[in-house]
DNA sequence: GACACGTGGCT
DNA sequence: TAGCCAAGTGT
């Protein structure tokens, strides 16, 4: 009933048409090969990160570590500096560990098998299998939220996420083949994200449209269906902006597990319901007022107080601290400057 | 399977 | 505007 090869051509004719132009593909016409290196390092920018925010971390990071060996010989520090905004900072510790891996254990080269390659740190099934596919032009299962929401639109899946998935995943591996296997994967990302879109889909400009049984029923836009989420809790905290008398900053490096883990940070309180004012060091402190931070699964207010004095911290310039420091405290550390 | 884990843009 | 959403992974 479903005609795979007429959509399989559908969508590779699409894409020869209207493929993106990003930072980390190869030119169109280049006959160079994707750098696995950069196939990697784009994928891991781009988990649950929009394109125009990762663009301009991947072109710093490819031109201060242009190979996987240069990545791996930077100190831990440094690239958690370096990945400071982005979020989800596992993903800069498992980077780290991945590029050391691929250094010491792959000869410096990325392994060209799923397996190998989703045996990396940070390197899950979606990954190991845009890397196979990109780089290495395998065929191989590429399932990402935009694979998920076509197939959940072109099979009018019912079933709500997360649920859905392994059937989902099921779908997708219909049109898995090994013509254009890399072509297809991204094919398929660039239309979930332009034209299969969340909200309002572009279904009149649709290569897929002829096939799609969630057009066919009216409301393309209700696919895929989605389990309510849990509320989201509030909590509050204390951050403290400590500086010396030639206007240094007083940092903390965060444990490397958890939030902001492997961070540099203000020293902060407990985060919770109504959480002690226990400033690290004795000293005159004053309130700076307040700065909200939503994460994904809490909201947070902090309470930001400044003082001057100093201690055993890491002492950093101010605009050095903001450049090391995840938004939550950069937003903090500008509050307590600013009423400095 | 459920939950922890960031951020900024859009509606 | 308060929520939804983005090329997920690890535990």
């Amino acid at each position: 009933m479903t005609d795979v090869p007429s959509l399989r051509a559908a969508l590779l004719d699409w894409y020869d048409a209207h493929a993106r132009s990003l930072p980390w593909r190869a030119s169109p016409g280049s006959e160079a090969k994707t750098d696995p290196y950069r196939v990697w390092l784009s994928e891991v920018m781009l988990q649950q990160t929009t394109v125009p925010h990762a663009a301009p971390y991947f072109e710093r990071f490819t031109t201060r570590w242009p190979t996987v060996g240069d990545l791996a010989a930077v100190e831990d520090a440094e690239l958690m500096a370096a990945w400071a905004g982005l979020g989800y900072y596992a993903r800069a510790r498992n980077l780290l560990a991945c590029a050391r891996a691929v250094a010491a254990d792959h000869s410096g080269a990325f392994p060209q098998t799923e397996a190998e390659l989703l045996a990396l740190p940070g390197v899950g099934a979606y990954t190991a299998a845009a890397v196979a596919a990109i780089a290495f032009d395998r065929p191989a299962n590429v399932v990402d939220g935009n694979v998920e929401r076509v197939m959940s639109r072109l099979f009018a899946v019912e079933t709500p996420l997360p649920a859905a998935r392994p059937e989902l995943r099921r779908l997708a591996a219909l049109f898995v083949d090994d013509h254009r296997p890399g072509d297809w994967a991204q094919a398929l990302m660039d239309l979930g994200s332009g034209v299969c879109r969340p909200r309002s889909p572009l279904c009149d400009q649709c290569p897929l449209a002829f096939g799609c049984e969630a057009l066919k029923t009216g409301a393309p836009e209700r696919y895929p269906l989605k389990t309510k989420k849990a509320e989201r809790p509030h909590r509050r905290g204390h951050a403290y902006v400590l500086t010396d008398a030639t206007g240094r900053v007083a940092l903390v490096r965060r444990p490397d597990k958890g939030l902001l883990g492997g961070m540099a940070g203000l020293p902060t309180s407990d985060w919770g319901a109504a959480p002690d004012f226990a400033p690290p060091m004795e000293g005159d402190w004053r309130a700076a007022g307040s700065v909200e931070h939503v994460f994904t699964h809490f909201s947070l207010t902090l309470e930001v107080h400044v003082a001057e004095g100093q201690g055993d911290f890491l002492w950093t310039t101010a605009a050095e601290a903001a450049k090391a420091l995840p938004t939550v405290f950069r937003k903090a550390l500008e509050r307590g400057l600013g009423a400095a």
